[in-house]
DNA sequence: TTGTATGCGTTATCAC
DNA sequence: GTGATAACGCATACAA
């Protein structure tokens, strides 16, 4: 690794030297609100300006103790709504001064290493982006003892104390439920990616108990090895080469929309049906190509601003640290 | 912003009285290679564990004047292609020790604006991904004076100085030309997205270069506003409705995936053609979605892994800091 | 308003 | 092998 030693930067002391002040002067020309003659201070820039003077934030933050950056965990990137997600949240991060650092979470690189290694960088925050601990993993001992503050976004917290910003499962399955139901469907179906995550199973005990409410307590489950949409087309495919026509549903509710694509290009295509017609889809998550002319599917957004928003707040302490849970909005196109 | 005072981690200090030792010898007990006895080394070890202490890498960082971090630029959240390279990005990264500081250039927050907030936290490298600045944004003085190094990915740099990890567009257009020319077309169309973009304009020369040397002179030219499939659509949309059958374009190649999945929803869909008897479709970048099934997009694989693994290569010294030029692979599928 | 001393937690260097 | 001194660059508290 190449040091940085060769390129030195000027330091305040420099600064002092080169303007005739001494160095705390020059902190203080840099520090917003404190006390200084307009005389010194401009005096100061001049000089830093020639010398191409910046604070140093990592000592700043040695002295503060305070690093102004955000760890980011995230364990799934094959879900193209982290992208969206990871924009919004670095803009909203930058503007409130703080930075993020992209911890990614996989077989090398676990949530306790990330989690100890973030602890170690004094990080301000952690954000676990869709991504949660078991609960085995993490000792008492190493939540408590000074370990930085968590924050879950996107998916429900598993550990107590640990707040979570989340988008509304119930009102919006709610929201679906009651659409496909005013136009009239009455044989729907749910198709999920990984049972094994809670966000996923809620949505799915939503789906149901609100049919249920309708009248309607039998729902077809089919499910897809993983969340792709090659993997949303198998899943279909399975569904209506057992099925015969006159028992098929006449809705299939699928839980993200790469799913929700795969299984209209399987509809379509190799079965030869209509997308609403014979089948209609709901997806979740109203990714981009989704909302094409082609695909037209109604789908669920996801307050993403709000929810950014709201855990930027309780990082920065504007917002009590509660979990708090966000509606979002139904996105009706022609796939239903 | 709540500070970490109030969770104070131990110190080696601290350690170091409890084991009865100076708090140097605990440095050398968590610095591999240092000498040191067993005993000492077991006694440091068995103090440090009772007190949960790990070394702070933020004061490390001062005094080594290496922070293992590396800014990672990104302009273009809507490539869903920065995904899974950030994915490789990040995982690479930390299995070399380092970090990634992901910072978002945008409206708010110009490129000069980050280069100079990554030089204040004094990181020890800066990745332009996907993004470069303009020559005029950047004094001399700016890219002189102690600025951390930076190299630019999947991108040609624009600058002196700052070498770039790119893939061989020459290379891939020649594939890809040879590929089109063996399937008997000989008609050919290329879309671009933002022609202001260097890569972009390449791609599209070495298209024309290559069939010229086919004895193809003719490349007619489409344009999409942006990157986007409704975008790819509108404009083969456009072309479609001004060009007579016998005069249209036998292959369409697109500067990338998500205009190609545009552009056969549209030819498919509301003018009922087929892909690729009667137009051919080309992509760029193998973006998942293309590989289902319903596309199946012939498409060109940048070589991810072996850019990052070259930049990672350049940022801690084993490679030479200049530019590389790495070789991606064909696709072919269906739509060929 | 300005200058001084001290601390943040570590590493580098030297003496023992 | 171990302890001590200095240094990294800035911030805080206090004195002038």
């Amino acid at each position: 690794m190449r040091k940085r030693e060769t390129i030195r930067r000027t330091t305040a002391k420099e600064v002092a030297a080169a303007a005739g002040l001494s160095k705390w002067t020059v902190i203080r020309a840099f520090t917003p609100g404190s006390s200084i003659t307009e005389e010194s201070k401009r005096r100061v820039m001049e000089a830093a300006a020639a010398l191409n003077y910046s604070p140093n934030l990592l000592a700043r933050s040695l002295a503060t103790n305070s690093t102004r950056q955000v760890a980011v965990f995230v364990d799934d990137f094959r879900n193209p709504q982290k992208l969206p997600f990871l924009e919004t949240l670095t803009d909203r991060l930058q503007a409130a001064g703080l930075v993020a650092m992209l911890i990614n979470i996989n077989n090398h690189f676990d949530h306790v290493h990330a989690l100890l290694h973030a602890d170690q960088r004094q990080v301000d925050a952690v954000i676990l982006f869709g991504t949660a601990f078991r609960d085995e993993t993490l000792t008492d001992r190493q939540l408590g003892n000074g370990m930085p503050p968590m924050f879950v976004l996107a998916r429900d917290s598993q550990i107590d104390g640990v707040p979570a910003v989340v988008c509304d499962a119930e009102l919006a399955l709610r929201d679906i439920v009651n659409h496909l139901h005013e136009r009239g469907y009455r044989r729907p179906g749910f198709m999920s990616g990984a049972t094994a995550l809670s966000t996923a199973l809620r949505r799915r005990q939503h789906f149901t108990d609100f049919w249920a409410e309708k009248g309607v307590s039998e729902i077809e489950l089919l499910s897809a090895e993983k969340y792709s949409a090659e993997a949303g087309a198998e899943s279909v495919r399975n569904y209506l080469s057992q099925m015969a026509p006159a028992d098929r549903i006449d809705v299939l509710m699928c839980e993200n929309d790469i799913l929700a694509l795969g299984a209209i290009d399987e509809i379509r295509g190799r079965h030869g049906l209509r997308v609403p017609e014979d089948i209609a889809i709901v997806g979740f998550d109203n990714y981009e190509l989704g909302g094409s002319s082609a695909y037209s599917l109604t789908t669920y957004e996801q307050p993403r601003h709000e929810m950014v928003e709201a855990i930027i707040g309780m990082i920065v302490g504007t917002i009590e640290a509660e979990t708090v849970t966000l509606p979002g909005k139904l996105i009706i196109r022609g796939s239903t």
